[in-house]
DNA sequence: TTGAAATAGTATAAATAAGGTACTATATAA
DNA sequence: TTATATAGTACCTTATTTATACTATTTCAA
């Protein structure tokens, strides 16, 4: 309920990794998912998806791996997340289902239907404030960040 | 993927009907799922949690129902939410699970977990942001708000 | 006083989604 | 040519959500 799934999860685990790297440095995902503790297969769908949706880039073949193809200001939870769950939604529709039209479509259609407006309007509140919160943010609020970072040894 | 479930969709619409009701008077469930086609089981175990959880009273036996107990004003959607889904959190512990713990103790336990810190702070945010959706606002937006309500019927 | 209508409580079944695994194919460095 | 790594896809298992069912109790009213 008004939850992530786990691959969201290890996609933030290994952006953050990755983000971490040195320029142009490559990870790959053995080395991801040992440095946590995730399951290699399941660490590599995860880094697969993130390649397909331009994320990262990949390496093929020994010595190969990924790395990061954007700073990471410049990538924000919503986007990560649906890239790797799809497009985010807080409700189907409750009252009817209309065939053959996507849920989102089928909302606006029913003009009876008593929650379409208000469910539609909280999915954006909480879509801009997910899309507000960027990767770069998250690293700053990582427990182990001050590990690897050079410069703000004092960020608390 | 963040989203709530039918039960809280089925609560919404229970409690918009709810509201509109001229103070005192009851609707029982059946008039309730009629009204909106929704399958009368389900309107009743919702109604029944709401009930537990204080959100509205009941009559029983025949001519009997349910009736707010609190002004529009007053209920929130994280309230409602977790009344009938339970607490709400945005992850379970991604890379380990502490035996023996609840896992929202766990994530302040685990020291090298990534994630545990700016997950919390994104979990406090949507919280802020839906606990400050007020039934009273959801009622507002709502399309057939003003077939019903006296005032506002230019509200758009 | 009896029956119909309603809620209370609980248990269970069915459907869907999430989580996890496995396998084949392809690429690359050593 | 072998070991290592990603690509793509299919599948199985488990957990959650959704829906239904049943028994008990309460109340109105005929
Ligand atoms: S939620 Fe889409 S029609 Fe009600
Ligand atoms: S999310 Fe709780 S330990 Fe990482």
């Amino acid at each position: 309920m008004l939850s992530m799934t786990k691959k969201t999860g290890y996609g933030l685990i290994a952006m953050i990794h990755l983000a971490r790297l040195p320029e142009k440095k490559l990870a790959s995902a053995r080395e991801i998912s040992d440095a946590y503790g995730i399951s290699l297969s399941l660490m590599m769908n995860v880094l697969k998806k993130l390649c397909a949706a331009g994320y990262v880039e990949s390496v093929r073949g020994s010595r190969g791996g990924y790395r990061m193809l954007r700073p990471a200001e410049e990538i924000n939870f919503v986007g990560l997340m649906e890239a790797l769950e799809g497009p985010m939604k807080l409700a189907e529709c409750i009252t009817r289902q209309v065939e053959g039209l996507g849920s989102e479509m089928a909302c606006k259609l029913i003009s009876q239907c008593p929650i379409a407006n208000p469910i539609h309007r909280v999915n954006s509140r909480i879509r801009e404030v997910l899309s507000g919160v960027t990767l770069a943010e998250i690293i700053e609020d990582t427990a182990g960040s001050r590990l690897q970072s050079k410069s703000q040894t004092q960020k608390a």
